[in-house]
DNA sequence: GCCCCATCTTGCCAATTGGCAAGAAATGAA
DNA sequence: TTCATTTCTTGCCAATTGGCAAGATGGGGC
């Protein structure tokens, strides 16, 4: 039970105090999932704020032809759930799977609210988890509108490498906005170079 | 001075009490925005937190070419802000523009953080607009996903379809990722159906 | 080692979208 | 109104991406 990477984590953020950060981080429970596994599965409200200390993720919804199609990949040191669904109390349309064996620390909806109400400090930490990631968001949003495919895939691959030796290339492919062929391509093209 | 919509907007979402909202309304002030001026540019912070009473805006930002990119439209009864800049007090990479006349009410970063002290409640509208930007953004990244150039256009025209009278379809073609050419063509196909 | 299954690549062709430029239409200012 | 400017449409062609299917590759289980 060492919780080392996620003092740290808080720390580092500069919104909290040692000691708020020894009390947050006290409340967190560990959690393992082994690779495959779904740490939240669609349809269910998602209910722990995690931690991911090791291993990565993947999360990933279904359109309307009934396609997976990957939103996004998660990487240690960050911290995992489904917004929309862990706040408003609703069934959530994104399953959340290890793409191998992670680990990490979590605390549920109840206990959060519970930390923002005795540790108000802890409230801007809540906050900015929720500014950064619309502002990743927002960032993704306008890369994939203003930029091809290929600077996409290069993009990914300068910032996120690690991911391409954990995640299948159709979840690489369907993250870019393309299909695995055209990733392909894009792959052989892009190596010529 | 009628904060009537302000008022039911607030009470609408069910979060903050009759009496909390009369106290959260009476913080705001009133914003006339006329048509192209910029409730924000680009470059400086985010400091209104406006609520929309009449009028059309939209954001856009510019991409690594220096085109203009339409990143969202703005419709009354929205509140409206460039939650990063806003939240993290940095320089906002977006503007907001005025399509038509506007007139709203805002409060500042200040005031905000001063209601969330003061009406605890108001913690939670504030959470729940967060939210909602969230998940609106995500659905809408699962589009242009997901959908083609012209399901896009589709579902922009029948849930929004006051925007085609407010905005130049050069802004909305940017909009759903495509070039004004492009929307032309559409435009005209699907309007054989 | 061997087999099976998922992953990845490739070839073929079609559909979508973009780039450019010219012209038509609409808007706004004087 | 008239003129100038922006917005919108269209034609032509090129580049990008998708769809499908076959084949190659590679990893995991036995």
């Amino acid at each position: 039970m060492d919780k080392e990477t996620l003092l740290t984590f808080l720390l580092n953020t500069n919104l909290v105090s040692l000691s708020s950060a020894q009390g947050i981080a006290q409340q967190f429970s560990h959690k393992a999932i082994p690779k495959n596994q779904f740490h939240l599965a669609a349809g269910k409200i998602s209910d722990q704020y995690l931690f991911l200390e090791k291993g990565y993720m993947r999360t990933f919804a279904h359109d309307t032809e009934g396609n997976e199609v990957t939103t996004g990949f998660c990487s240690p040191g960050q911290i995992i759930l489904e917004i929309s669904s862990f706040f408003s109390r609703t069934r959530s349309k994104e399953n959340i799977q290890a793409l191998t064996d992670c680990e990490g620390w979590y605390i549920t909806y109840e206990q959060l609210n519970q930390l923002f109400h005795a540790l108000p400090e802890f409230r801007e930490f809540g906050r900015w988890v929720l500014v950064k990631g619309f502002s990743e968001l927002k960032n993704r949003m306008l890369f994939m509108i203003t930029e091809t495919a290929e600077e996409r895939y290069v993009h990914l691959l300068k910032n996120n490498p690690e991911i391409f030796q954990q995640a299948p290339l159709k979840s690489i492919a369907s993250y870019l906005g393309i299909t695995d062929t055209s990733l392909s391509r894009i792959r052989k093209e892009f190596s010529k170079k």
